[in-house]
DNA sequence: TTGAAAGCGCTACCAT
DNA sequence: ATGGTAGCGCTTTCAA
């Protein structure tokens, strides 16, 4: 069933029917009711390689983040899938892992599908070394970097203001006098240089001296940070506040303290990073810094949509955090 | 730049370039390699539409489920795209939500699409009245459910004995005198049907007579139970364990319980279904049956594969799910 | 408002 | 082993 059959059918030309199909202007209403008739009845799909062959497009946007399974970039892909919907979008969903030479291939690949536009989700995505791959595909198509920053020409940029966030963090815990920091951080996440900048600048201004010794560097398994953590308490370092890169490691971190009958927040506050679903699993609940992830990728749909109108949307567009307080701290 | 210029450059003619772009045999040694020189040289891609055109594919695989940023479906679906990708199978990802109408629809967008096969996730796609859409796409395509079962032609199922599951563990709960037992389930849910069904059956077996009010149907929010929970306690109602059909539910049973100073597991035991990340965040750590995810995305995926290789694959693959016993009993 | 016909870039069949 | 060429099903001019 193709549309030569649906135009034989209404009895007009396959130019007519292609004319409904797309929904253009120039076709009398008779003919219109006549061809939908058809089309309807016989239960025709216009083929979307034709189609696409044509047009170039299959309204198809690809979604690159390091994995799903993560709590962050699986809620970040479900609000940028819903909204691309809404737009009449398909997503293609790329799980690239960490390496440098595996993400490249994947935009490769997204490239050869003619893919409308790609959405990167997560700083993975910018290497400290260089980012022509991003670069090149961009070159092709726009890309849309959600919770990341890198000024490429057609790359479009919208992230939080993470800096910041932990910037006032400490800011608060030092008005509470809490100054002695445990900073945890996860290695394989480059936004976490953007939160220890901030941190670094919160100590400088609120006059804290941070010992190199209270900077955890850690995998991102709160098993591993818990044993660490551990460690570090029973070798007889001490501090009164734990800040995380992400929720996960401030869990660990919670329950190593508790382990070590800690009290929280009382001898040792706690904050993690994304508020994510985890803050609520622990007792004391996990206080947090919300960055936003659903108004991030919403606002990276609708600078897409801008792009698709052909209007000239923001290159950078920067959101404030929230954080989020609750028994932790 | 397309086959005609690379046939041209390569002194050769486009049927070659084809040829050697699809790694036919019947091509010379020299040949191949000058093609393959001029194809690298200038960076030529062949046009997936004008390709798809002629075979009726571009190798892509529509993944639907309710919601990737559900834990247990997010971790599916990492695992079936990166499966899927290794046999080079892009995945379109749909988060269809709970309503038929828009599961249905969605599928038809797949169909639309071109898609090679369907892979859905979870068993909110089984309806309680008719499964006409899914009989319908079958039509069309395989259909691979995962975590759910049904009777349809080219529809394939895997998924794991979480009837037996539960059975079993009332019979652990049973052996350890704990014959209380508050049932909270999803009501959303439809897998949650074969759980009830091992729960009841273990009781019938272990003599223990289940009170009504002993049965709690809740929403999917860790918040809500734990109030529910709570009124439940207040209310004088008593019971020695507590059985979920989700992790999350367990949690916020166990935390609305550690609310009312009763100790866990030595007053209630608790057990959550899924063995989330989730069960590692509590203290004590949550008990949990493991459903065997994983396992049971890479046997939907290796089903394809056999499909895809004109093989017979099973029609039904059951897993055997694992207790993975923790703090909470 | 409608139709005829020329692509779009590839695959696959038939010759050679 | 290689080339010629007829589709594949659509979109989009150009004419009428």
């Amino acid at each position: 069933m193709n549309i030569y059959d649906i135009a034989k059918l209404a009895g007009v030309s396959i130019a007519t029917v292609s004319r409904v199909i797309n929904g253009k202007e120039n076709v009398s209403e008779k003919t219109r009711q006549k061809v939908e008739g058809v089309i309807s009845e016989m239960g025709y799909t216009p083929n979307v390689f034709a189609r696409g062959l044509g047009l170039g497009s299959i309204q198809m946007v690809g979604v690159l983040c390091s994995t799903v399974s993560d709590l962050f970039y699986a809620r970040a892909v479900a609000t940028i899938e819903s909204e691309l919907r809404t737009l009449g979008y398909d997503v293609i969903l790329c799980c690239t892992g960490n390496d440098v030479a595996e993400k490249s291939r994947y935009m490769q690949l997204l490239l050869s599908k003619r893919v409308d536009a790609m959405i990167l989700v997560g700083s993975i995505f910018q290497e400290r070394t260089s980012n022509e791959h991003i670069a090149q595909a961009a070159t092709q198509v726009p890309v849309i970097l959600v919770n990341g920053s890198l000024d490429i020409p057609n790359t479009y940029c919208v992230f939080c203001d993470e800096e910041g966030a932990v910037y006032h963090l400490v800011r608060a815990l030092a008005a509470e006098n809490r100054r002695e920091i445990l900073y945890i951080e996860n290695t394989e996440n480059y936004a976490s240089l953007s939160k220890w900048r901030g941190f670094t600048r919160g100590c400088a201004d609120y006059n804290i001296f941070h010992s190199p010794a209270l900077t955890l560097q850690v995998p991102k398994d709160a098993d591993a940070v818990k044993e660490r953590v551990g460690r570090l308490v029973d070798s007889g370092v001490t501090f009164n506040a734990v800040v995380a890169s992400e929720d996960l490691l401030a869990l660990g971190a919670l329950k190593a303290l508790q382990n070590r009958n800690l009290r929280i927040p009382e001898d040792v506050a706690v904050v993690g990073f994304n508020d994510s679903i985890l803050c609520e699993c622990s007792s004391p609940e996990l206080s947090s810094v919300d960055n936003k992830v659903d108004d991030m990728c919403r606002r990276a749909v609708a600078t897409l949509l801008e792009l698709i109108r052909g209007r000239n949307p923001p290159t950078r567009t920067v959101l404030t955090p929230e954080f989020k307080r609750r028994g932790s701290f």
